[in-house]
RNA sequence: GGCCCAUUCGUCUAUCGGUUAGGACGCAAGAUUUUCAUUCUUGAAAGAGCAGUUCGAUUCUGCUAUGGGCUACCA
């Protein structure tokens, strides 16, 4: 019998979401989507001293503006709730201490200035202090110390933590979805702390075990800095008693950094002139760092960088829209190594994305552009504009010094273009384009072109020359689409009163 | 240090023992063009090293090297 597939993506709220985070949530999302299953968020939030305030609206919005949605989880609800780890450390305790009856964990009474001083002198002798099965038994645990002595510490409020107890010298055999057969040997692993009592709350590997668990998570997708401690989750899983229902595991490569070595971090992106980030981001103490959505990226276009960092569909289709992604995807296709970032590549997604859009989509975003200079035109009027010059733009925010002649009449010449244009014969020959001009009734693009390149021709004239001195007229500039595109957007009269202001303010040179 | 994972052009990647090792970004050149772009064409560019298995290894195995992750009462 094949369980409904029901996916999570559980980040702790320890500040923004970066890529590497989205990425993760993306892929469970398609997993999810593509296996008609459910996707959940759920915050782990067991670390009280890492808690920074804003960042769980933050990955909320970041989800909301990438797509991905959310069937089940912090913000929507569903019949596991809560999904806030914090609201749920009632629950944690129970497992706990069932795992000490059980024989699979112990109470400890060391405090960490304790074990750090611990540290320290092995340190010293030039070996590693672990907490393991050398030592678990000569520290103040409930395997050392009498029954009695245990249970007076806990009852006269003494700290404890709950340590897993690591089985010696077992190999446990594992599966990864993307990696295969894995093997350790649980000699060199350490007991790790399960659930303390100064903050009463479990730690990542006890919660996230009971939870996936209760929330039936039939696959965990997760990062690859999990795959160490997978072990651990395994025997948790049969310390439980749950092997029948432990979801299966997935741990996807990292995402590294452009350039150098290491993971990228949240610290990589203003740093090296690019968003780490989906979104803009200010934390409690003020700091500030860039964001994808406020940077001029399209959602789309981000999320379809990202889907390809590491995962490909086995064809050479590169543009992929959401529901395109959800089909074809597969974590089979997802790749082992570590994959470096590249800034380049999202701006080049974020071009085709620019060159796909309609010209009604892009009069909506260009709309706030223009009103910022003072332009007030229709959509139609917008969209076709920026229609026009969608080609040559990355970003919306290309889109004004693209088009702004269009809507304001030059008033200073490129020196460039006045130095090659405007001179000779071309400011006589003009002011004869100007008469012609002014002869044409129907301004439409195509009549137009064919009125003047019929007269261009005739009189034999260099197209190139007469050509860019009306674009030196209209533009002002070296710049912009074909001039046809131009005088058939200003229309007859504003073409012929910017032809009229170059000749009459501009003294030909020479 | 220990444990684990990985290793194809600069980067992202295809190849599931036999290929002129393919594509994309970026880069270069050329073409197109009324400008700037776009677009098109072409080019340079890769199997970490060494053994082994095999008729034959980029592909399988081992070792080495390199990169990365983990090694917290953080996730």
């Amino acid at each position: 019998m094949k369980r409904e597939v029901r996916v999570r993506f559980a980040p702790s709220p320890t500040g923004p979401l970066h890529i590497g985070g989205v990425r993760t949530a993306l892929y469970n999302y398609l997993f999810a989507r593509h296996h008609g299953g459910k996707m959940i968020l759920r915050i782990e939030d067991t670390d009280s001293q890492r808690f920074v305030e804003g960042a769980e609206a933050y990955i909320i919005e970041s989800l909301r503006w990438c797509g991905i949605e959310i069937d089940e989880g912090v913000g929507v609800g569903g019949p596991h709730a809560p999904y806030r780890q914090s609201e749920r450390r009632d629950i944690y305790l129970k497992y706990a201490k069932q795992l000490v009856d059980a024989g699979w964990a112990y109470y400890a009474f060391d405090t960490s200035a304790e074990l750090e001083a611990l540290r320290h002198k092995a340190e010293e002798r030039g070996e590693t202090f672990a907490y393991n099965y050398t030592v678990r038994t000569q520290l103040p645990t409930s395997l050392s110390l009498p029954k009695d002595e245990v249970d007076a510490r806990i009852a006269r409020g003494d700290v404890w933590v709950i340590r897993f107890k690591m089985p010696e010298n077992e190999i446990v055999k594992m599966h990864d979805l993307i990696r295969g057969d894995v093997e350790v040997n649980t000699s060199t692993l350490d007991d790790k702390v399960l659930y303390k009592s100064v903050d009463a709350l479990p730690t990542y590997h006890l919660a996230n075990i009971v939870d996936d668990h209760l929330m039936e998570i039939s696959h965990v997708i997760r990062g690859e800095e999990w795959l160490p401690s997978l072990p651990l989750h395994y025997l948790l899983y049969r310390a439980f008693g749950w092997e029948e229902s432990q979801p299966e595991f997935a741990h996807l490569p990292l995402l590294l950094k452009p350039t150098g070595g290491g993971k990228l971090s949240k610290r990589d992106g203003d740093k090296m002139g690019f968003p780490v980030f989906p979104l803009y981001w200010v934390s409690p103490t003020g700091e500030t760092a860039h964001g994808y959505r406020e940077d001029g990226y399209f959602p789309e276009a981000f999320i379809n960088m990202l889907a390809l960092l590491g995962w490909n569909p086995g064809t050479e289709q590169e543009i992929f829209s959401m529901q395109e992604l959800i089909d074809a995807f597969s974590l089979d296709r997802v790749s082992k190594s570590g994959a470096r970032f590249q800034p380049d590549k999202a701006k080049w997604f974020n071009a085709q994305y620019m060159h796909h859009k309609s010209d009604a989509e892009l009069a909506a975003l260009f709309q706030p552009a223009l009103k910022e200079h003072g332009i007030e035109v229709g959509d139609e009027v917008a969209g076709r504009v920026a229609g026009i010059m969608k080609e040559r733009a990355t970003f919306i925010s290309d889109l004004w010094n693209l088009t702004s002649y269009f809507f304001i009449a030059p008033i200073e010449y490129e020196e460039k273009q006045l130095k090659k244009y405007w001179k000779g014969e071309n400011p006589a020959r003009l002011a004869a384009l100007r008469e012609v001009l002014a002869g044409i009734d129907d301004f439409s693009l195509e009549n137009t072109e064919r009125i003047v390149h019929g007269w261009i021709e005739q009189h034999e004239y260099p197209m190139g020359q007469i050509m860019n001195s009306l674009r030196l007229a209209l533009v002002g500039a070296g710049k912009g689409p074909g001039m046809y595109d131009v005088t058939s957007f200003l229309g007859k009269e504003e073409t012929l009163r910017r032809i009229d202001h170059l000749l009459n303010t501009v003294k030909p040179l020479e």
